[in-house]
DNA sequence: TCTTCCGTTCCACTCAGTGGCATCGACGGT
DNA sequence: ACCGTCGATGCCACTGAGTGGAACGGAAGA
């Protein structure tokens, strides 16, 4: 079946439960709330198949229905998704050392970490002064333009490494990053100086990125990092205190193991 | 639970959505990691439906397998419960200024929104070297044992305030509420004052709370609370400021609007 | 008023999901 | 080393849970 249909093929079904998560997945940042019509053309399912479904995600409290009628993202997953080691758990150990970051640096806190080939933002602490930031909470960014994004690609498996390497597109707001081998040679100095300094020169916002890596033992499991506005300080100001609260979580979740 | 099906029709199954969350909510804070045989043991489904469903929702991100063939919930239901409007908007909304108070107080803040019955918690900020506190961001608490919990069942609806009333167990920690008309006048005297303070005399962590109501607009959607140990300050000294917070936070919010 | 779009209900078909059974493998006790 | 136990996985005939097209009612808009 050739998919002319956006979404999935017509056909009698793909799995119900990939059906489900395909219909909480067309939630996004801009689309927080959706008609059942806005979910109907998001996934190309039917509409009555869109329906039942988003009832029963509505009984078992994964979705809402506000009074209008449209859909929003529930509690529920905020309560089971709380129980994820790597992302709950860590931030639970890690948080009251962001936090002496965060005020000691008043700059944004970053808590990160790699899901397959991409970076997933865990915890982000900002002033409301402070320079605008695109991340979000619970949001994918691309390992090769981040600073903790750099931290975890240089500490993750070789076919992850060589996948983010054969992929790399410079970006260009950053002028130190401009071809594959300048990032090889990026990763392998991350390795071994233990943290990643990226700087962004994007007219609007020229920030500095510090990041170190957080470790459970020997794995790499996380990414921490502190962004700064460029006209600042030497961004190097910051190294000390970044890597050194990226030790003290590490030894804290080393000890206290967050897995039950 | 019981051995094999209760003799009633359903040979077959529940709703898949209900059995693939069911298994989702056999995973709690002393179990974040639970084998197979777990969480057959805990949902009382035969194995080989609890594998096929564990492998499926393994496969869009909602579980995640260890090394040791443990499963353990996935960093896809972080990333989808972060669209929650009540959960991570509100909370995105919010934090900016539960830093600022948590900085001002030293003392744990919390954040909650009422799910139903309960009070489910959204945010925590500790210092390391603060008292422990039992609640954990994702966890429910009850609404009569708790500042934020009294602070919403006073703005709920009234058929949520009467099962609340008629729910009401004293807690032989708490002695200024012993019985359910402590708790209706204890309502509306928060009603009143728009914030609320309740004491626990446990021995062994004697603390206070001072909690109050965030607004939508009319609607009471969330409450913020401050938690000192008792043998400090007079609570009386942070109802300003708490109020102060849940004030700014309710401006923000209203003038955002967390739904897209 | 007429049209359009949206949410909803209904229903016969059928394939995805079911679960009992057998097998394989990893420990652990003697 | 041997054996016993338990947990994980593969297999497969059965069936009802899920499917989606069609039709209905109602609200918004032209």
């Amino acid at each position: 079946m050739s998919s002319s249909n956006p979404g999935s093929g017509s056909g009698a079904g793909e799995a119900l439960i990939e059906r489900a998560f395909a219909l909480l997945g067309s939630f996004d940042s801009e689309h927080r709330a959706l008609p059942l019509a806005g979910l109907t053309h998001r996934t190309g399912m039917p509409r009555s198949t869109v329906l039942r479904l988003a009832r029963q995600l509505t009984a078992v409290g994964a979705l809402e229905r506000l009074d209008d009628g449209r859909f929003v993202i529930g509690l529920r997953l905020l309560e089971v998704a709380s129980l994820a080691p790597r992302g709950h758990g860590l931030r639970a150990v890690a948080m009251p050392f962001m936090e002496d970051l965060f005020h000691v640096t008043g700059q944004h806190v970053l808590l990160a970490v790699r899901d397959n080939d991409e970076a997933l933002l865990v915890e982000r602490l900002s002033a409301h002064d402070a320079a605008p930031v695109r991340f979000r909470v619970g949001e994918r960014v691309a390992m090769t333009t981040t600073g903790v994004g750099l931290v975890l690609l240089a500490n993750a498996p070789v076919d992850v490494q060589e996948r983010g390497l054969r992929a790399f597109v410079p970006v260009d707001t950053d002028d130190t990053l401009r071809t594959a081998d300048d990032l090889r040679r990026g990763l392998a100095e991350i390795r071994r100086g233990d943290y990643a300094v990226a700087r962004r020169t994007d007219p609007r916002a020229p920030r500095t990125t510090v990041a170190a890596p957080i470790r459970n033992g020997r794995d790499v499991v996380a990414a921490l990092s502190v962004v700064v506005p460029s006209p600042e300080f030497d961004p190097a100001a910051y190294v000390p205190a970044v890597r050194a609260t990226a030790r003290a979580i590490s030894r804290q979740l080393t000890t206290t193991d967050a897995f039950g």
